[in-house]
RNA sequence: GGAGAGGUGGCUGAGUGGCCGAAAGCGACGGUUUGCUAAACCGUUGUACCGGGUAAACUGGUACCGGGGGUUCGAAUCCCCCCCUCUCCGCCA
C-alpha cells in the first residue's frame, strides 16, 4: 500500500512512477479527491467533538452544584447528531479510500529497465553452460513417467489435473531437495527456519498483497474465512504483522511449505508436466530490513538463491524485471531462470523482490530506528527455490541417452547415496 | 462441541458513568552521587490521525483500555454481537 501522504505531497512523482508500470492515473487522482474531502470532514468533526468534550465536562460540574443543565444537554444532543452524521460520512470515505489504496500497486524503482511486458526484462548475468546432447533431449514429462518418479495420472485421479504425485525416488528427491536447500540457508546464509501454517486468514493475505486483487488465484475455505497459501511468503512475512519488531534488523527467515495456486487465468497453458501446477513445494527466504540497506539485502538475497543452483551445477540466468513486469507489491525484482533442455526454454524458479515499505505498511510491520522513532521496515523475499521446476531442470539437464538421469553429487548424502534415477527393470 | 473465568500502556496490575490517556510497581532512557559496578534519589517514558510551524524540534486538537455496534450531554466503566486466551468436560492424530 502506498502512503496516502506520498500521493498527497508527491502526486506527480507517483503518477509518473505508476505510468512506468502502465497504470493509468485515474485511481490515484480519485484517491487524492476523496482524501481532500475526508480531511475537511475530519477537521470539522474533531472541532465539534472538542466542543462536546468541553461542554460535557461543564455539565458534570454544574450538575454537582445542582444547576439546571437541560439547555446545554439539549444543544449537545444536536451536536452529537451532527457528529454522528459526519462520522458516518467519514467512515464511508475511509472505506472507499482504503479499498482504492489496496488496489494501487507499488511504484517501481526508478533504476529499472523500461518496458511494459516481459520483453523489456534485462539479463544481468548467466551462470554455467547449457548442456549439449548427442540425442534429442526428452521432456521431463516423458522422463518422469518412464522412470516412474511422478505418476501424473494417479495425481489427476486423486485430486485433479495439476496435482502431481511423486513416487519412490521421485518422492525421496522432493524430501532431499527440501532438506538440502533449508540446510544451506540455515547453516551458510544465516536464516532462521520456520515451519508455518499453510492455511491463513484474510488479514494475512491482505498484508502481503494477495488480497483483494488476487482472490481468484487462491484456494479458499469460505466457511472459516481461510485461504491456502500460494507461497510461504504469506505466513512468514505475516510473522511480524501488527508488531513493532524489537529484535535487531535485518532478520532472515526461511521456510519450506507446499504452495497452492488455482492458476485461474492460465487455463490451457503448460498443462502437461510440472511446469505449471496447482500444488508444488517451495523453500522461501524472507527478510525484514532497515530501509537504508534493503537494496544491498536484495542483492545478497539473489546470491543466496543462486548458491543453491550453483551447488546443483545447473545453468541459469538472472533477469532484472522491467518496470511493467514486476509483481503488484514489488519495487524491484530479479527472476532466476533455469535452462530446461527438454523445453528448449528458460524456466523461472525464483523471484527475488524488494517490496520496500509496501507490504510493511499494509501489514503494520514496524521497527524503532536509531533515534527511537517507529517506522515501517522494508520486506523482501525470494524463492530459494521452487521445487517442481527445479525437478524439471534436474531431469532434463541430467538425462542420459537411455533415459536415466544423473543427479548432482551434492544430493547423494540426502538420498542415502543414490546418485542417479535408474530405469526400472 | 458443552460449561466457567478472563482480555487495560513494553510487562505486572488498579480502576464500575464525568476530576481517567488512565494509579502503583517493574523495566527502559536521561540526570545527581560514585575509583568502577551496584544501590539510592530526581526526571522522562505510547500510537495514529487532523491543524499550526522551515512536518526537524515544537505546538493545539481528536481518537485509541481485544474488535464492532448501542445507551448517555458524557463510556475503560452500562447493554448487545463477535474474536482471542485460560480451566474443566467431550471428541481426536
Amino acid at each position: 500500500m502506498l502512503d496516502i501522504k506520498r500521493i498527497r505531497d508527491q502526486y506527480d512523482a507517483v503518477v509518473v512512477g505508476l505510468a512506468a508500470r502502465g497504470v493509468k492515473p485515474d485511481g490515484v487522482s480519485a484517491i487524492r479527491d476523496i482524501d481532500l474531502e475526508r480531511r475537511q470532514m475530519v477537521t470539522e468533526v474533531e472541532s465539534l467533538k472538542g466542543v462536546r468534550n468541553r461542554v460535557s465536562k461543564e455539565i458534570g460540574l454544574r450538575r454537582k452544584r445542582g444547576d439546571d443543565t437541560a439547555e446545554a444537554e439539549a444543544s449537545m444532543r444536536q451536536v452529537g447528531d451532527q457528529i454522528g452524521a459526519l462520522d458516518e460520512r467519514i467512515r464511508k470515505a475511509d472505506e472507499r479510500l482504503q479499498a482504492m489504496l489496496l488496489m494501487i500497486p507499488n511504484i517501481p524503482h526508478p533504476g529499472l529497465p523500461k518496458g511494459l511486458d516481459a520483453s523489456g526484462n534485462q539479463v544481468v548475468r548467466t551462470w554455467g553452460t547449457v548442456p549439449t546432447f548427442n540425442f534429442m533431449p526428452r521432456s521431463h514429462v516423458e522422463l518422469a513417467e518412464k522412470l516412474g518418479v511422478v505418476d501424473f495420472a494417479r495425481g489427476t485421479k486423486i485430486s485433479g489435473a495439476g496435482f502431481p504425485l511423486y513416487v519412490g525416488l521421485g518422492a525421496r528427491l522432493q524430501r532431499a531437495l527440501i532438506q538440502f536447500m533449508l540446510d544451506i540457508h540455515v547453516r551458510d546464509h544465516g536464516y532462521t527456519e520456520l515451519w508455518p501454517p499453510v492455511v491463513v486468514n484474510a488479514a494475512s493475505m491482505t498484508g502481503t498483497g494477495q488480497l483483494p486483487k488476487m482472490k481468484d488465484d487462491m484456494y479458499a475455505i469460505p466457511e472459516d474465512d481461510l485461504y491456502l497459501i500460494p507461497t510461504a511468503e504469506v505466513p512468514v512475512t505475516n510473522y511480524y504483522r501488527d508488531e513493532v519488531i524489537s529484535s535487531p534488523l535485518p532478520i532472515y527467515l526461511t521456510a519450506y511449505t507446499p504452495c497452492f495456486r488455482r492458476e485461474a487465468g492460465a487455463a490451457g497453458r503448460d498443462t502437461r508436466g510440472l511446469i505449471r501446477v496447482h500444488q508444488f513445494d517451495k523453500v522461501e527466504m524472507v527478510k525484514f530490513t532497515d530501509p537504508a540497506t534493503s537494496y544491498e539485502e536484495l542483492e545478497s538475497l539473489v546470491l543466496n538463491a543462486e548458491d543453491i543452483l550453483q551447488r546443483l551445477q545447473l545453468p541459469y540466468r538472472v533477469l532484472m524485471l522491467c518496470s511493467g513486469d514486476i509483481s503488484f507489491a514489488a519495487a524491484k525484482c530479479y527472476d532466476i531462470e533455469l535452462w530446461a533442455p527438454g523445453q528448449n526454454a528458460w524456466l523461472e524458479v525464483s523471484s527475488c523482490s524488494n517490496f520496500e515499505d509496501f507490504q510493511a505498511r499494509r501489514a503494520g510491520i514496524r521497527y524503532r530506528d536509531a533515534k527511537g522513532k517507529i517506522n515501517f521496515v522494508h520486506t523482501l523475499n525470494g524463492s530459494g527455490v521452487a521445487l517442481a521446476r527445479l525437478v524439471v531442470a534436474l531431469l532434463e539437464n541430467g538425462q542420459q541417452a537411455d533415459g536415466s538421469v544423473l543427479l548432482p553429487a551434492v544430493l547423494a548424502p540426502y538420498l542415502g547415496g543414490v546418485d542417479r534415477l535408474p530405469l526400472p527393470h
